[in-house]
DNA sequence: GCAAAATGTCAAGCAAGCTTGACATGCTCG
DNA sequence: CGAGCATGTCAAGCTTGCTTGACATTTTGC
């Protein structure tokens, strides 16, 4: 699964821990989801989608793993 | 978290077991998600969006645990 | 160049998502 | 009635998501 966190975070000049912050997650969990580490949960996916004011589809987009 | 599962399985006369075979899960978990026993992860809220047709939005909403 | 802030990373532990297997119940329909 | 399908449910076990705490490395800016 890849996403535009890192992307839209920077746009927002928002350090990690801020995004954590205003997420109500720890800062490791942040860095863990820009870097790949895995995929959020689905309430912390709609939490992210509220917080940059987009659709979760704007943001994560499902790769190789479940494109068929 | 609340969903439209059931009644979009059920426009389209499938059995649970029918529907966890298109999402690739077993007829269990469909019915857990479909009882409110848990969410589903993201990847996997990807293919049901996918096997509906709609967007994850439209099919998922976070009721009273995420809505401050 | 130095200090502080930001980011990356690891380990241990708990919680949530999903699996298989089994069994009970209910529904439909020959 | 009886067989078969659909649904509900439980238990045990594995994997993934998230936590705290600690420490190393990179970046920023004076």
């Amino acid at each position: 699964m890849e996403n535009r966190l890192k992307e839209l975070r920077a746009e927002r000049g928002w350090s990690q821990a801020d995004l954590a912050e205003r997420l109500d997650v720890s800062r490791q969990t942040v860095n863990a989801l820009e870097r790949g580490k895995y995929d959020p949960s689905l309430p912390l996916a709609f939490r992210i989608a509220r917080v940059f004011g987009r659709p979760i589809e704007a943001i994560f987009t499902p790769g190789q793993e479940d494109e068929t």
